[in-house]
RNA sequence: GGAGAGGUGGCUGAGUGGUCGAAAGCGGCAUCCUGCUAAGAUGUUGUAGGGUCAAAAGCUCUACCGAGGGUUCGAAUCCCUCCCUCUCCGCCA
């Protein structure tokens, strides 16, 4: 969510930053920018009216034995009401459309954010590690059914497809992970959570889900209530309406959660293996911070999660996001792509983006220096810390051995009784 | 699930139809005073939107007493619907 003033005194500013994304949303703006003169105009006719009413009740309250002249001041007052009415009805309906195309308007990228159409035209930032090329290298589905971790027939027979049952070192594993990053995150300064997994719809609003995305969230059918699709939802919304003091800043989170999401139109994508599934784990790290050190701030938490491949030693690129790629809520966005040697690719493993003070301005999230200031809005960052189920496929492929097991990487073994190998 | 109570400004808490955006206290801010670990005095003190203005300040208008409707010239106050919180009982991991 932008600011209206902000985008009414420099529509053109809007228009060239918001072009980068999509050369359709200058339609929008300048859609936004009609409707929001109409309002104003309707809104200042209405607030006449109602302070003309408000004078006439007022009126009659000190002159109330004045029979006739109260009759004719009712009388004004009914007829201004019928006027008001009608004008107030169109007040009421030019808001809403307003807020409901200003809810569909993406955060402008940031001037460093390289431009491109979609995702071939990213970046890349680094690349760490030395990546396996051995052709007998098989796909983590394969070596995982073989080693009896992953059962895909049984995660559709209890639910449907796209869920997994994990058993044995595959369940120990996915555990030995969750410790491990939020270990990690601890280490590094972030408050552990562990929040609601059920969300309301403000909390969805809040960080951007809502209202472009829905569909892709599964949503109770008696609450309004929706089960979380990363935990970013309810840990940036733990401090919806307050207003923090400059020296609480930053606040770092770290949680693990569940994630659920419905994954509608990814039908023919990633149908076997556990990169894409209903539901996954994952730790998210979230910042709350001032605009003047968010930059700094979202490059520290994208080392952070950097930080998780190199202590397990998995090869990864970091992408910078151009600006046709970049998410809906996002001014700027870095992806961790992990190694697949069986497929020959960096998938997506983390998300890392700074959404300056778009999610706050929806969430209604503001710091002030002292007391007496006015207070203004947060920049909010988060990023995966990691995703769990796509750590543990990576690990299966890239510590394959030849003889069909997996090696365990040094740094899990702790969590592990000191194990070694799967097999 | 059953029974009851309640939702008012940063907080506590008055206010049951007319200068109520809302008493009072606390807190915050500003100034003053006093040499004694601190207190006192006075003033000030919400949010959002609009208009005016080059802009800021200022001035001004409107809205907001859980949300949405209704009654009325006029609603924090009356009526209806919904949401939420708390207490007791029951049930349950």
């Amino acid at each position: 969510m932008h600011d209206l003033k902000d985008i009414r005194s420099k529509p053109d500013y809007y228009k060239e930053k918001l072009s980068k994304r999509n050369k359709e949303l200058v339609t929008l703006l300048e859609e936004i920018l009609t409707i929001d003169q109409k309002k104003r105009e309707v809104q200042t006719k209405a607030d006449e009216l109602r302070k003309r009413k408000n004078e006439i009740a007022s009126e009659i309250s000190r002159s109330k034995d004045d029979l006739s002249k109260t009759e004719t001041l009712k009388s004004e007052s009914i007829t201004i009401g019928t006027t008001l009415g009608e004008i107030e009805k169109n007040e009421i309906d030019l808001t809403f459309q307003l807020n409901e195309k200003a809810m569909w308007l993406p955060n402008v990228p940031s001037d460093d954010v390289p431009f491109g159409e979609d995702e071939t035209q990213n970046k890349e930032v680094i690349k760490w590690g030395n990546p396996r090329t051995e052709n007998w290298i098989k796909p983590h589905w394969e070596i995982g059914a073989k080693l009896n971790i992953l059962d895909f027939e049984r995660g559709v027979k209890i639910a449907q497809s796209r869920f997994t049952v994990l058993s044995g070192m595959g369940a120990k594993l996915e555990r030995a992970l969750m410790n491990f990053m939020l270990d990690h995150a601890s280490e590094r300064g972030y408050t552990e959570i562990f929040p609601p997994i059920l969300v309301n719809k403000e909390a969805m609003i809040g960080t951007g889900q809502l209202p472009k995305f829905e569909g892709d969230f599964y949503k109770c059918e008696n609450e309004l209530l929706y089960l979380v699709p990363t935990a970013e939802v309810p840990i940036t919304s733990l401090h919806k309406d307050e207003v923090l003091m400059l020296d609480q800043l930053p606040r770092k989170y770290c949680a693990y959660t569940p994630c659920f999401r419905r994954e509608a139109g990814a039908a023919s994508k990633d149908t076997r293996g556990i990169i894409r599934q209903h539901q996954f784990n994952k730790i998210e790290l979230v910042k709350v911070a001032s605009s003047e050190t968010s930059d700094k701030e979202h490059e520290e938490l994208t080392q952070d999660a950097e930080e998780i491949l190199r202590k397990l030693e998995l090869p990864y690129r970091k992408i910078l996001l151009c600006t046709g790629d970049i998410g809906f809520s996002a001014m700027k966005c870095y992806d961790l792509e992990v190694w697949f040697p069986s497929q020959g690719v960096y998938r997506e493993i983390s998300s890392c983006s700074n959404f300056g003070s778009f999610q706050a301005r929806r969430i209604n999230i503001k710091y002030k220096l002292t007391q007496k200031d006015k207070p203004v809005f947060v920049h909010t960052i988060n990023g995966s810390g990691l995703a769990i189920g796509r750590t543990l496929a990576a690990i299966l492929e890239n510590y394959q051995n030849e003889d069909g097991t997996v090696t365990i990487p040094k740094i899990l073994r702790s969590y592990l009784k000191n194990a070694d190998k799967v097999n």
